[in-house]
DNA sequence: CGGGATCCGTTTTGATACTG
DNA sequence: CAGTATCAAAACGGATCCCG
């Protein structure tokens, strides 16, 4: 199961960690900066995640207060994710990190120990 | 395994999230921006880690040359790690995991979904 | 004695096929 | 289209052994 944050660590760091201190939450969280998307919308936008995946680490970020999900009772099937006002204060995590990324990717080519890969 | 980050995607924040998006790897992070640790001392500080656990992902962390690994040859053994230069580039992440989990617990009683635990 | 390697059982994560 | 069921892979924890 992916943990829902039920606990409240002493450390603030700790408790961001719990919340969204895992790979497929910090990628869903970015997919959804840019404002509501249907499942398999957020889906294409994250390469290699599986419907399963994406479907716990969405109900556990639901369950947190981070996201919304709006099911409409339609044919085929609509469910839209969004932020809730707590997931998009998370923003500036995921900015930071943009930025950091952007600057080792600059520097890549001149470090022994990485490989580019185009994929 | 930790897998180190052998590959850089194309998305700069998926990049990042494949270097330190998971859960021990951050809190190790954390644990040395303070500066040089032994390991003993750095388990101490990360709760509910095993040192299996330690271990693997300093390994992994270091191979991706965000930690420096120190052993020296004495009795008893002593083995010291430290950020490298990119892994202190890396501060401004938890920095701000620490800032928005600070305010997270400051409104943490004010909302409903989430349960106090002192642990 | 501290750091680490290894073996083993459990839990978590993930890929795939299937359903309404 | 979105979500569940099934099954395989791996991450994790703990105990144990090791080596200096």
């Amino acid at each position: 199961m992916i943990p829902t944050s039920k606990e409240l660590p002493l450390c603030p760091v700790a408790t961001t960690v719990g919340l969204i201190g895992n790979k497929w939450k910090l990628l869903i969280l970015q997919g959804l900066l840019t404002g509501v998307k249907r499942f398999g919308e957020l889906r294409k936008g994250i390469p290699d995640i599986s419907q399963k995946v994406l479907t716990q680490n969405l109900r556990a970020m639901e369950e947190d207060g981070i996201v919304i999900r709006k099911v409409f009772a339609e044919v085929p099937p609509r469910v839209e994710y969004q932020l809730s006002e707590l997931g998009d204060s998370l923003r500036p995590i995921i900015s930071v990190m943009e930025v950091w990324g952007l600057n080792y990717q600059k520097n890549a080519n001149t470090l022994e120990h990485t490989k580019q890969v185009t994929s």
